[in-house]
DNA sequence: ATAATAAAGGATAATTTTGTCCTCTATTAA
DNA sequence: TTAATAGAGGACAAAATTATCCTTTATTAT
């Protein structure tokens, strides 16, 4: 479905935002070992995601990777998926036509734009806050 | 969402699939330029679908590729997914994680589980004859 | 039998994705 | 101003995916 470099992405930036809720900086190695991602891969997909602007990051002791906390409740997942794997997940044809449309389409057309419609939903509905909120379950992790 | 295989090889599928209807072989040239794929990878993927049996092959002249037609009500998009893909689609986690399930989820989980449910739907219910009806409007197409 | 046709299969190459390593820059405290 | 901390960024390496080439095997018609 999504590439690595999005899987740790998402799963990044969910503990950054959960730590961000109470205004805690967290380092690249905290990331890497509380999400079970290589590290210095990891960091590659963080420097993405500051550029970006949905994370920041300050540098030097006490320094780390954050979201301000206004941010949470407008940054939605779509926005993190598109940084990472851009979004021909929601355009792209299931069959990997270039045209591929209502005029042109594949004999599958129809019955994957059903499809990615929902996952494209989901993602655009789900925001940081909302997804946070859920993180205070306990049963819900990040890692193995 | 599909690997590059799982493209061509739907694609090649569905192509042998109505040339099967009515009872013409296919060969691989014509294959490769009916989906507009690269013709030696097209080859080992047709290989591996006519090893796990749901396309059926004849070397020498007059060969080619066929489906044998009592078995297009039968064979289901996601027989040949499963086959190219394996099933990662339908039961791996959105987040890449080893573990995710209803006991111990990822944050999305729950979320994932309704698109992946969706996508498994359609493939299973999808057999070759039902796609290959489809295809005899010809506003369907295979290529570019 | 021979030539022609077409898939099977092994070896190899190119490209992309995933991953690591090392140096540079910025920040902080002492 | 020095030492320690931590992200930024460039170069490189490993692995997986995508793709090609060439030889072998099977089948058919002549």
């Amino acid at each position: 479905m999504f590439s690595k470099s999005c899987e740790y992405g998402l799963r990044a930036v969910l503990f950054i935002a959960k730590q961000s809720t109470a205004d805690t900086k967290v380092s690249l190695t905290t990331i890497s070992e509380s999400i079970d991602s290589p590290q210095a891969f990891t960091a590659k997909i963080l420097q993405q995601l500051t550029k970006s602007g949905f994370v920041q990051s300050s540098k030097g002791p006490y320094g780390g990777f954050f979201i301000e906390k206004e941010n949470l409740p407008t940054i939605k997942l779509s926005d993190i998926v598109s940084v990472l794997d851009g979004d021909s997940i929601y355009t792209g044809c299931g069959l990997g036509l270039h045209q591929c449309n209502e005029k042109e389409p594949c004999p599958l057309h129809f019955k994957f734009v059903k499809i990615r419609e929902n996952l494209k939903n989901m993602l655009e509905t789900n925001t940081l806050s909302m997804v946070v909120k859920d993180m205070n379950s306990d049963i819900f992790h990040l890692k193995i």
